[in-house]
RNA sequence: GGCCCUAUCGUCUAACGGUUAGGACAUCGGCUUUUCAAGCCGGUAAUCCGGGUUCGAUUCCCGGUAGGGUCACCA
C-alpha cells in the first residue's frame, strides 16, 4: 500500500475543479511544492472533484495551465499519472467505500436516516438557541443499514477535548464542540473531503498536509477519522491566511479575488509572483527581498511560516516585478518587450530588430510590469521609434518662456538651423549621446536650455516628453536626426 | 452565540527576555535635471489595552479588546 521510505517528503496540493485559481491557492501549491523539492520528494497534483453540483467544466485545464505558468511542476498527477494512479477522486471511488465498508463492520459508521428538512430543522433550532449544531445530538437509536442511498456517517465514539501538534502553530486543542458524526459518503455516491482526502493521502503516503488556516477548526474531525480507520496522521502544516487587499476579510472568490492568470496576462512575471507570494506568511532567515523560485526551495523552511495573516498588496508585487525585470538578461528583456509590441508597429519601415535592441532600456527603466508597454505603444511613446513623428506646430513651444510670441517661429527657425549646423559638425563614428550633448551644451546654455531642447526633443519624438533629447539622437543616428529637425523646421517656415 | 486561531510602522516583515525596535513597499522632503521616468540621499511612521512573572518584557502567563476562521450531503 504505502512503501515510501518514512524519510521521503511526499506533499500535495489538492484543489477541487471549481474554477480558477486565485493566488491564495497558488500560495498554498507554493509552500507544498518547494518543501517538496526542498528535501527531493514527491509532489502529488490531486483533483478532488467530489461535489459534482459546483464542479466547472474546465477547471482542471485551467488550474494545470496556472500551476504551469508558475513553474510549480508535479511528479504525479493527472495529466501524467503515477504510481497511485488515479488522480481524480472522482476515479477512486472504490477505493473510499472499501474503507467506508471497514468503517460500518467496526460499528463506527452509520445511515443518517434524516432528511434534509428535518436536519434544517435541527439547524435552526440550535442557530435559534445560539448553540452549535451537532448531529450526534440527533443521532438515531437504530439506524437502518446503509444501502448507498443515505448518507453515511462517521460515530464518534470519544467525545471530548482534541489536542494535536501543528508544524507551524505549535500545540492545538478543541473543545468537544469540534466533533461531530459528520458525513463520510453523501446520498449520492460521493465521498466528503473529510473522508477522501484522508484515504487519498494516506494511500499516496502524504507526509505533510499544507493547508490555510480554515481548517484548524475541523481537525479535530479528521483526526477521529484517523483513529477509526487505524491510520497514522501526516504532519499538519498550517498555512497563515492570505487578505484581501484593502480589506480585512480573507482572500476569497466571493469578494472578487482574482484568477491568477489575470496576472500573467497583465504582464507580471512568475518569479516575481512566486517571490511575492512567498513572502505572504513566509519570511527568510536573512530577510532577502528578492528571490528566484530556484533560490525559494533553497530557503523556503516550514519553521518560518507565519502564524498570522498577511495582506495582499500590488504596489508591493509591482516593486518586485520591477526588480525580476531589471535581473533579467538583455536578451530576455528585448524577448519580454517584444511580446507586448503589436504587430501594427512591427510592421512600421522603421522596426528593426537594432532598433528594438537600442530602445531596451529606455522602455526597461519605465516599465514594471508587460502591459505598461502596451500603455506606451497606446500613448504613442513607442511609435515614433519606427515611424516619422507627427507633428503639430505649435508644440514646439512647449515651455518656451523666453521667445516672445510674435518673433517665435523665427527664433526657433534660427535655434533648430543652429542645432542641425552643430550636429552636421560632429562625425559620424562619434554619434554618441555623449558628444553629442557635449557639442550642443554651450549652445543651450547660451540661449536658454529649454528652448533648445524642448523644440530639439519635440522634432525627434513628436511627443512633449520623451527620453533624453541626446540618447534619441545617438539612437536615431545623425542622419535621421538632421532630417527629423529639417521636417520640424520646414513646418516652421511655412 | 459556542469552539478555535491571530495581534510589531499605512502595508509586507525582522528582532528565538537585554536592540536608539531593523529592513522593504508606499508616503513625504532633498539631490540630479531639458520633459516623463529612473537613480541617489534623507525624513515621518509600529510593539492593541490592562494585569502578572522577571533585575529587565515586542518576546513568557492571564484577562480584555479587535480581527480572522469554523459550526454543510463545500472543499
Amino acid at each position: 500500500m504505502n512503501n515510501n521510505m518514512k524519510t521521503k517528503v511526499v506533499t500535495r496540493f489538492a484543489p477541487s475543479p471549481t474554477g480558477y485559481m486565485h493566488i491564495g491557492g497558488v500560495r498554498t501549491a507554493l509552500y507544498a511544492w518547494a518543501y517538496a523539492r526542498k528535501h527531493d520528494g514527491t509532489f502529488i497534483l490531486r483533483i478532488e472533484d467530489t461535489d459534482k453540483e459546483r464542479e466547472v467544466e474546465g477547471s482542471i485545464d485551467h488550474i494545470i495551465e496556472t500551476l504551469k505558468w508558475l513553474g510549480i511542476n508535479w511528479d504525479e498527477g493527472p495529466d501524467i499519472g503515477g504510481p497511485n494512479a488515479p488522480y481524480l477522486q472522482s476515479e477512486r471511488l472504490d477505493s473510499y467505500k472499501k474503507y467506508a465498508e471497514i468503517l460500518i463492520e467496526k460499528g463506527l459508521a452509520y445511515a443518517d436516516p434524516y432528511t434534509k428538512e428535518e436536519l434544517d430543522g435541527f439547524r435552526a433550532k440550535a442557530e435559534s438557541e445560539k448553540r452549535p449544531f451537532l448531529y450526534r445530538d440527533h443521532r438515531p437509536k437504530n439506524p437502518p443499514k446503509w444501502d448507498g442511498t443515505m448518507p453515511l456517517r462517521l460515530k464518534i465514539v470519544d467525545v471530548k477535548e482534541t489536542e494535536w501538534v501543528d508544524e507551524v502553530r505549535g500545540n492545538l486543542k478543541a473543545g468537544p464542540e469540534a466533533l461531530d458524526d459528520f458525513i463520510l459518503i453523501k446520498s449520492d455516491g460521493y465521498p466528503t473531503y473529510n473522508l477522501s482526502h484522508i484515504i487519498d493521502d494516506f494511500e499516496m503516503g502524504v507526509t505533510h498536509i499544507m493547508r490555510s488556516d480554515e481548517f484548524i477548526s475541523s481537525t479535530p474531525k479528521f483526526l477521529a477519522l484517523y483513529d477509526a480507520l487505524g491510520i497514522d496522521r501526516p504532519k499538519f502544516v498550517t498555512l497563515p491566511p492570505i487578505m484581501a487587499e484593502g480589506g480585512k476579510k480573507k482572500l476569497g472568490k466571493r469578494d472578487g479575488a482574482k484568477d491568477t492568470l489575470e496576472y500573467r496576462d497583465e504582464g507580471y512575471l512568475p518569479e516575481s509572483m512566486i517571490n511575492f507570494l512567498a513572502y505572504i506568511g513566509w519570511s527568510p532567515e536573512d530577510n532577502t527581498e528578492i528571490f528566484s523560485p530556484e533560490e525559494f526551495i533553497g530557503i523556503f523552511d516550514i519553521n518560518r511560516i507565519h502564524r498570522s495573516g498577511g495582506g495582499f498588496n500590488i504596489d508591493k508585487l509591482d516593486w518586485i516585478n520591477k526588480e525580476h525585470l531589471k535581473k533579467m538578461s538583455y536578451e530576455e528583456q528585448e524577448e519580454f518587450i517584444l511580446k507586448y509590441i503589436p504587430d501594427s508597429l512591427k510592421k512600421l519601415d522603421g522596426f528593426s530588430n537594432t532598433v528594438m535592441h537600442n530602445i531596451t532600456p529606455i522602455i526597461m527603466e519605465r516599465v514594471v510590469k508587460g502591459s505598461d508597454i502596451k500603455d506606451m505603444v497606446n500613448n504613442g511613446e513607442l511609435t515614433y521609434f519606427f515611424g516619422k513623428p507627427v507633428y503639430e506646430v505649435d508644440q514646439l513651444f512647449f515651455k518656451s518662456t523666453k521667445i516672445k510670441l510674435e518673433e517665435k517661429y523665427v527664433v526657433l527657425s534660427t535655434y533648430i538651423e543652429k542645432i542641425i549646423e552643430i550636429l552636421e559638425s560632429i562625425n559620424d563614428g562619434n554619434f554618441t549621446k555623449e558628444k553629442i550633448k557635449e557639442a550642443i551644451w554651450p549652445y543651450a546654455e547660451e540661449v536658454g536650455r529649454g528652448d533648445v531642447l524642448w523644440p530639439m526633443r519635440y522634432a525627434l519624438s513628436g511627443l512633449d516628453k520623451s527620453p533624453d533629447p541626446f540618447v534619441l539622437a545617438e539612437i536615431f543616428g545623425k542622419g535621421e536626426t538632421i532630417s527629423r529637425l529639417n521636417t520640424a523646421l520646414a513646418l516652421l517656415r511655412k
